[in-house]
DNA sequence: GTATATTCCGAACGTTCGTTCGATAATTAA
DNA sequence: TTAATTATCGAACGAACGTTCGGAATATAC
C-alpha cells in the first residue's frame, strides 16, 4: 500500500513505500501462530493436538497454516526454537551482572523458572515433546539443550573450585550429575506448579530461592 | 488338554483338570502384553505407538489384541497400574526394616530409583504419558500418585521434627514443596540416565545416595 | 467321542489425520 | 491504472488410526 485515505480531507496522500511493512505483518502472524501453537501443543500435548485443532484456535483456515511452516513439525521446531532462544538470551544479559558463581547459580535457577512459568505453555513442550522432533531439528535443539546444561556444569565447577580458584579441580562426573539433578528439580516444575494461585508462599523466586539453598548445601558439602 | 502322550511308551495317560491352567495362561500372556507394549511406549511415545505396532512386535493379530483389554487407552491404564503398584509394594516391605526417617528417605529414594531403572519403560511411560488418561482412568491412576507423594511429605515431616519428636511441627507448604523437589531429581533421571552404560561410577545405587545426601542437607538445615 | 468356552485372526468400517491443489482475495510495485 | 507478489481458503487426497465383526482354530469340560 503506497497511498492512504487522509482521514479529514478524503485527499490521497502519497507515502514512502513501506518495505517492511509485509514482513512485519508475517513476523506479527508467525508469532501469533507460534504463541496460540504453544498454548494448545501444552494442553493436550503435540499428537494430541491437530491441524485443525490449531486453525480453529486462530483466525485462519487449515489451508493457510501452511503458509507459515511447511510442516507440523516444524511448527513444534520453531517454538521449540523460539523458546531457547529467549531464555538463552534472558540468561546471558543477566550473568554479566556478576562473577560470584554462587550468585550466577541462582540467577540460572530464577532465569530458568520465571521463563518457566512465564511461558509455562510452550516450556512445557520444548521439556517434554522435543523428543518428536526427527533429523536434523532434533539435532538442533539437542545440541542446544547441551549446550544449556554445560553452562550450569560450569557454574557448579567454579562453586567446587572454591574461593581459592585453585587449577586442579576438573569437569568431574559428580558435577555433572548434580547439574541434571538441578535440572531435574526445575523442569519437574511444569507437573505441579500452578500459576493460577500464586500465593506469596510460593511465588516462584521464593521456590528458586528454596531450590538454590537445598541444592547448594549438599552440594558444596561435599 | 486332559491327556497327553506320555513320552516313552505312547500311551494315554489322564491327568487331574489343570483348573488355573488357562487363567495362567491368559495372565501370563496379559503380563507380556502389558511389558512389551511399555517398551514400545517408552521408545515411541503412547500416541506415536499405533495398534498395529503392538501387534507387530507381538505374536499376535491385531484383532487377537483386544482379547485382553478393552481399548488402547485401558492398555495404558494396565501399564501404569501394574507399575505403581510394584513400586508400592516393594517400597512397603523394605520401609517396615526401620523406623529412621532419615533411613528410609534413603529407602525411598533407593526404591524408587530402581524401580526406575528396572523398569525404565514401563516408568516412562508413567512419569509421562498419565496425561492421556481419562475419566476414571485418569483420577485413579492420580490419586495412586497423590498417595505415593503423601508418603515421602511423611517421612520428610519425621525428619523436620527431629530426634525430639516435638508435636508441634504440622505439614508446611514447605515440606510439600521439598517432596516435589526430590520427586524432580528422581524423575527426571528417566531422561539422562543409560542402563547401558552402568558404570560403577554412574551406578543407580550411587545415584539414589547423593541425591539423598545433597537434599538432605539442604533440607535439614533449614 | 460331543459340547462348550476360550483364544485368535483376516478383513473391513468409519473417522481423523497431515498435507496438497487450484483458485480467489488482498497487498505491493511501478 | 496494471502487473506481480503475497495471503488465504474450500475441497479433496491418500494414508493411518482405533475398533469391530463373524468365524476359524484351539483348548477345556463332560
Amino acid at each position: 500500500m503506497t497511498s492512504r485515505k487522509e482521514y479529514r480531507t478524503g485527499k490521497t496522500v502519497r507515502f514512502a513505500p513501506e518495505i517492511r511493512f509485509l514482513k512485519e505483518r508475517y513476523h506479527l502472524k508467525l508469532s501469533d501462530i507460534l504463541i496460540r501453537s504453544a498454548q494448545l501443543f501444552a494442553k493436550n500435548g503435540y499428537h494430541n493436538t491437530s491441524m485443525r485443532d490449531l486453525a480453529g484456535a486462530m483466525n485462519t483456515s487449515l489451508a493457510g497454516l501452511y503458509h507459515y511452516f511447511k510442516t507440523k513439525e516444524e511448527l513444534l521446531f520453531l517454538i521449540s526454537q523460539y523458546s531457547f532462544d529467549s531464555v538463552v538470551r534472558s540468561l546471558d544479559e543477566r550473568l554479566q551482572s556478576t562473577t560470584n558463581p554462587s550468585e550466577q547459580l541462582h540467577i540460572l535457577v530464577q532465569n530458568h523458572l520465571q521463563f518457566f512459568v512465564a511461558n509455562l505453555d510452550a516450556m512445557k513442550v520444548l521439556a517434554h515433546e522435543s523428543d518428536s522432533l526427527t533429523g536434523d531439528n532434533f539435532r538442533i535443539i539437542n545440541e542446544q539443550k547441551k549446550a544449556y546444561v554445560h553452562r550450569l556444569e560450569l557454574i557448579l565447577l567454579e562453586i567446587h573450585r572454591g574461593p581459592s580458584r585453585k587449577k586442579s579441580v576438573r569437569m568431574t562426573e559428580d558435577i555433572k550429575l548434580a547439574a541434571l539433578y538441578l535440572f531435574g528439580m526445575m523442569n519437574w516444575t511444569y507437573t505441579w506448579y500452578n500459576p493460577a494461585r500464586r500465593e506469596k508462599s510460593t511465588s516462584i523466586e521464593k521456590v528458586a530461592h528454596r531450590m538454590v539453598e537445598i541444592f547448594l548445601k549438599g552440594f558444596i558439602n561435599n
